[in-house]
DNA sequence: TCTGGGGTCCTAGGACCC
DNA sequence: TCTGGGGTCCTAGGACCC
C-alpha cells in the first residue's frame, strides 16, 4: 500500500461531474435515461445556446454553446430542456458532501468539479480504492456519473480525470507522461484556448510533447509568463496547492444579461441597470461583502463589448449604491447605438465583518495619542457606520480622499 | 442557427510618487 | 537644468475556463 504514497510528493485527486446538468435531470426524471437531452435558454430571448448535453446528443454532434436551432437540426429527436440552478446547487452540495467524508482537503473549483489532496489519507486505503468508494457513492446515492483523475498534482489530476469519461478512474503518474500526455493535440491542454494553440501550431508545437521540448526562450517570446508556466505544467510541474479556503475568496460578483431585443430607449436601459444592481445587491448581501470598485459591461448590436469600471470613493453594497455609480458610468460612456447586454461587477470585495478590525492597519503606535484616535475613530463611526475604517490604510497620506478621510485628519488635527 | 452567464488571471499604458 | 529608474495604483482589454 505504501507505494502508492510517495515520501517526498502528494497525491491529488481531480472530481469530475460527467454532462452534469443533464445528468442531474435524467436523475430527477428517470424517463429522461438513454435519451439525447440539451439543457438550454430559451431562443426567443436570444439565450438559446446549448449549455450542457447528454452523451446520446453528443453522438449526434451536439457541444456546448451551439445555438438550439443547428443542435435540432443535427438531431432532430432532441429533448431540450431549461436550466433548474436550485437542482444542479443541491446536487453539487451532496457530491462535495460525499468528498468531504474522505477528507477536509477539498478545493470546488465550479458547481461540478473540484480538487482533493489525499496525500494524508492513507487509512483509507490505496487512492484507486478511495476513488472507487467516491465514485461509487455518488453514482449510488445521486444517480450521477463522474470521472476521476488521480495524479502528483493538480494539472495532472486535471488532464487525467479528462481521460476517461464516463465514469472513468485514471492515474496519470510521471513516469507514463510520454505515453498519455504528451501524444494529445496541443489544444486539448488546460489553458490553451484557441488563440494560444493557434500561435503554438505556427510554430510547430503540435502536441502537449512538442510544447515539453521546445525552447524557453521562444516560448516566452511567444506568450509571456504563461509560456513559461504552460511549458512547466506539460512537463509534469505544477506545486499549486488544494486550498479549500479559496472557494470562499471571492474577488468580484457581477452578474450580466442579453436583452430579447436591441434597445437605445433610456428608461428601459435604468429598469434592466435595476435589475441587475438588485441581484448584485442580495448576492453580496449573502456573501457580506462590500465592494470598492465597480464596473459595467455593454455589449452593442455588432457584439463589440466594452467594460468601464471606476474605484469609488466608499465602499458600497445597496441596490441604490450600485445603480448611481453604474448608470453614471454608462451615461459617461455609452455611444448612443443599440445594446445587446449590459452587466453590471462588483469588485475591489472585502469582509463586511473584517472591516471593524482594521485598526491594526493605523499603526497608531507611531501617533502622539492613542486616547485621542481612539475618540475620534468612535465619533466617526457612529457619524458613518460600523466599517468605515477598512479604506484608512494610513491616516496621514496626504493623497487621501474620501469625504470620510478628509473628516478624519480634520478631526484629529483638532 | 448565429454565438449565455459566471468567473479568474495577465498585460500594458498612464498618472503619480520618490 | 529638461532628465533616470523603480514602485504602486488605476483603467481597459484579452485569454481562458466551466
Amino acid at each position: 500500500m505504501s507505494k502508492w504514497y510517495p515520501k517526498n510528493g502528494r497525491v491529488i485527486f481531480h472530481v469530475d461531474m460527467n454532462s452534469f446538468y443533464a445528468s442531474v435531470e435524467m436523475a430527477f426524471d428517470p424517463s429522461l435515461k438513454g435519451k439525447p437531452l440539451a439543457i438550454a435558454g430559451n431562443p426567443e430571448e436570444r439565450r438559446g445556446i446549448v449549455v450542457t448535453s447528454s452523451y446520446e446528443a453528443r453522438k449526434y454532434g451536439v457541444k456546448t454553446t451551439m445555438p438550439v436551432g443547428e443542435a435540432k437540426r443535427l438531431c432532430p429527436n432532441l429533448i431540450v430542456m431549461r436550466p433548474t440552478f436550485d437542482r444542479y446547487r443541491t446536487a453539487s452540495k451532496e457530491m462535495f458532501k460525499i468528498l468531504a467524508d474522505v477528507t477536509d482537503m477539498v478545493q470546488p473549483v465550479s458547481i461540478d468539479e473540484g480538487y482533493m489532496d489525499i496525500t494524508d489519507c492513507q487509512d483509507q486505503g490505496s487512492p484507486p480504492e478511495i476513488a472507487e468508494r467516491i465514485q461509487n457513492r455518488i453514482f449510488q446515492e445521486l444517480d450521477l456519473p463522474c470521472s476521476i483523475g488521480i495524479a502528483p498534482n493538480k494539472f495532472l489530476a486535471k488532464m487525467a480525470s479528462d481521460m476517461k469519461k464516463p465514469m472513468g478512474i485514471t492515474i496519470l503518474r510521471k513516469r507514463d507522461l510520454e505515453k498519455q500526455l504528451w501524444v494529445l493535440p496541443i489544444e486539448e491542454m488546460y489553458g490553451v484556448g484557441e488563440k494560444t494553440a493557434e500561435k503554438l501550431r505556427k510554430i510547430h508545437v503540435n502536441t502537449i510533447g512538442d510544447l515539453a521540448r521546445h525552447s524557453p526562450l521562444e516560448l516566452k517570446n511567444l506568450l509571456g509568463i504563461n509560456g513559461e508556466r504552460l511549458q512547466k505544467r506539460a512537463t509534469g510541474i505544477d506545486d499549486r496547492p488544494v486550498d479549500p479556503e479559496a472557494v470562499h475568496e471571492f474577488k468580484s460578483i457581477g452578474t450580466s444579461t442579453t436583452l430579447a431585443q436591441d434597445t437605445t430607449e433610456d428608461l428601459e436601459i435604468r429598469q434592466v441597470f435595476r435589475r441587475l444592481t438588485n441581484k448584485v445587491e442580495a448576492r453580496m448581501k449573502n456573501k457580506t461583502v462590500l465592494a470598492r470598485n465597480i464596473q459595467i459591461t455593454i455589449r452593442y448590436h455588432d457584439r463589440k463589448t466594452i467594460t468601464r469600471s471606476r474605484q469609488l470613493q466608499d465602499y458600497i453594497s445597496t441596490s441604490d449604491q450600485l445603480f448611481y455609480a453604474a448608470v453614471q458610468l454608462f451615461d459617461e460612456h455609452w455611444n448612443q447605438s443599440p445594446i445587446r447586454l449590459l452587466g453590471v461587477t462588483a469588485q475591489d470585495l472585502v469582509e463586511k465583518n473584517e472591516m471593524t478590525q482594521q485598526l491594526d492597519l493605523f499603526s497608531y503606535e507611531q501617533h502622539a495619542s492613542k486616547e485621542k484616535l481612539y475618540k475620534v475613530m468612535e465619533t466617526l463611526t457612529e457619524k458613518y457606520g460600523k466599517g468605515t475604517f477598512q479604506h484608512l490604510k494610513n491616516p496621514t497620506d496626504p493623497t487621501i480622499t474620501t469625504s470620510f478621510q478628509k473628516d478624519f485628519l480634520d478631526d484629529y488635527k483638532k
